[in-house]
DNA sequence: TCCTTATATCGTACTTTTACGATATAATAA
DNA sequence: TTATTATATCGTAAAAGTACGATATAAGGA
């Protein structure tokens, strides 16, 4: 079984890759969704783009229906909602226990 | 420079590892926030704890000054709020788009 | 000065991610 | 049947992430 807590990290980790943000935007401005599509959006290999679309189904955040020889993806309420759920349970509920304002003081070292 | 959606990513990409949660939430709970108190909750390596905090911190999720000998972290509460501000326009507002309800339909295969 | 404490960084090994081209499969059209 | 279209998966190479022990640095105490 999975924790809540690395399941929580999947979603967030499968929202963290530009390209994966790229889609999800694509996917929220269209019905017409179909894999095709998406590929002529992203500047990536057609199995590559295959490839994000698993990592967005696996993480619960994308559905994918056949119809007839392709595969119609949307973003999966379910899934936002879960995660919204659980983001306001953690991180935005993190900010409320700090002052606002903080300014970044020196780290150590800072070479990067 | 650093585009939009890249920071968002990097900042979505640290969050998406349990590890690191973990130590977000325990930076939430308290403000004694030293690097060794973080050592004591999470059963991992010094070293790798110390990378953790870099990664958070070069995202913009936590900050660090040094006092003393030692360097005290905390949430960084401009940064959660651009987080927060950034996921409300890209995410949040996905989900307006959909429709309430979708059932999870067959995928052509699933194997993992 | 020397020792201890706290912490960042280095070197390294292993794993995972990301990208590609090639290929297999499934549905439809000719 | 054969060809075409759409898409997932495979094999692979390069890059990034994750963990460790060892080490360097900086501050403070004996």
């Amino acid at each position: 079984m999975e924790d809540e807590t690395t399941k929580l990290a999947k979603m967030l980790k499968a929202l963290g890759n530009p390209v994966r943000l790229q889609i999800l935007t694509y996917l929220a401005s269209t019905h017409s969704c179909i894999t095709n599509d998406i590929v002529q959006q992203i500047p990536l290999a057609q199995s590559t783009v295959s490839q994000h679309l698993k990592v967005l189904r696996q993480a619960g955040l994308i559905l994918g229906e056949i119809e007839g020889p392709a595969t119609c993806y949307c973003l999966s309420a379910q899934g936002f909602s879960w995660l919204r759920q659980h983001l306001t349970l953690t991180l935005d509920g993190l900010l409320i226990t700090q002052e606002p304002n903080l300014i970044q003081l020196d780290i150590r070292t800072e070479t990067e």
